[in-house]
DNA sequence: CGATTTCAATAACGTATGTTACATTGCACA
DNA sequence: TGTGCAATGTAACATACGTTATTGAAATCG
């Protein structure tokens, strides 16, 4: 739909230019492509070709093993960047498919050849969402190492819930959950029965209202203490911000 | 020591002009530190400075939680690059500790300023230095979110061994290998007791041959069938040259 | 609008891996 | 050249989570 969650994502780390701005804006409109849900959009082993950004809907990253295990590596919400230079690589080690429907704009190589050599801040802006997403992807291998079920759960409904918040995307203390249990079963690495329990057990202790395809977090701080959330990780802010100021903002504007 | 292993390494995937070695040789030895075994270089929490290339040794970066569950989140092997770009965040959302000595040099930001306005190979040469670090990050995600203690020990094995082989680090088909059982509990999320099980297993099928400080590996492709192990995310190959090649052309220069 | 499939919930039972404890080996250093 | 501490090895026992199966509730669709 459009590109209004990546600016404002962007623009809490670095203030970008009005051309910059436009930039951004012609890349999102350029060559956009929409997806129904649960369809693949990129298969492992494919050539990678251009970098996706994801303009409204969710998606994610999955591996497979060859007897049919699955993991999902990460999700992408609205605003995020596939995987800045991709097409420097052979081969994508990996697929990336739809869990709603989703809009999609392909960012060409010379988009990027292009930006390198003008827009410094969009570069920085750039490398900025690569080491947030690297930070993230060490984040889950803490959660799956060393956190048991419950606070697996917990951290990965903190993150999800965090990043919607600075895209945007959510309202008051609820938000858009399209995720099924499956789905968090792939991505916490547990069995659905599992994760069914872990769910109820987060219920019970009044941490989460999640019905049909809503969630609500009555109370985030007692969520993050549930997941031993430390939101440094997502990186969060400029100098002199800090996160409470996002989240004060959001409230407010909300 | 030298620079050896990271030249060795980017060049596999882009050819470097000789101005590019004079930069990197330049880099890398204007500001180098030296630390002991089982040190931390790096504490989360510190405002990163520069970014740090291995010269030699080994360490790792790892992430603890507040009543000290500890996990390794990657190992750093002579020729690694430890973030390109990290100080335009403001705090670092991990540690980086010594396994062996270690000898680093510091890369500033200027350097990649320079860099970035003059040196195209090197700058496509690190985007593959970060693209395959993220690769093996999610592969990480994979091991702990899906694979057994068996095939997560077995994969870890076959990716150490690869990433040193491109290092030029291994010897016919043995390598030093200073890592305890320790610290691979902490890098496979299982218990001290079961990765001592699980070696017990891998050297009783006759995988792997681990005594001391010295690993060898008697036929990488059973273990790598014993890990599930694709090296596809590795990314070890330029436009028409494959991974065989690389393992080859070793295998002849050994 | 009924038919069909997907998703969520719950129960009974199984197991891979964790925990605690202690013995043994190896290696750094006095 | 012992002596002490870290690393490895092993056993007995505990448990968090997986597996299989069944049911009901919601979506989805012809």
């Amino acid at each position: 739909m459009s590109l209004a969650s990546l600016v404002r994502k962007l623009e809490q780390f670095v203030r970008l230019s009005p051309v910059d701005h436009v930039i951004l804006n012609r890349a999102s409109t350029e060559r956009v492509r929409h997806f129904g849900p649960r369809v693949d959009i990129v298969r492992e082993g494919e050539k990678p070709k251009d970098v996706h950004l994801i303009l409204s809907g969710w998606a994610y990253r999955y591996k497979q093993l060859e007897d049919g295990r699955r993991q999902v590596v990460s999700f992408f919400l609205p605003g995020d960047i596939c995987d800045v230079n991709v097409f420097i690589l052979r081969e994508m080690d990996h697929s990336i498919g739809t869990v709603t429907a989703v809009s999609i704009a392909d960012l060409s190589r010379d988009f990027f050849d292009r930006v390198a050599a003008e827009h410094p801040r969009i570069v920085t802006a750039f490398w900025w969402e690569t080491l947030v997403n690297a930070a993230i992807q060490r984040e889950w291998t803490m959660s799956l190492g060393q956190r048991t079920a419950l606070e697996r759960m917990a951290h990965l409904l903190c993150e999800i819930w965090l990043r919607l918040r600075l895209a945007g995307l959510t309202q008051g203390d609820s938000c858009d959950f399209p995720l099924t249990q499956g789905d968090l079963a792939d991505a916490t690495g547990l069995s659905k029965v599992h994760v069914n329990r872990t769910l109820q057990e987060l219920r019970a202790g009044g941490l989460i209202v999640l019905k049909g395809k809503t969630l609500a977090v009555p109370n985030l701080d007692r969520l993050m203490r549930a997941g031993l959330f430390n939101p440094n990780y997502l990186h969060m802010d400029r100098e002199g911000r800090q996160l409470d100021a996002v989240g004060a903002a959001d409230a407010a504007a909300g």
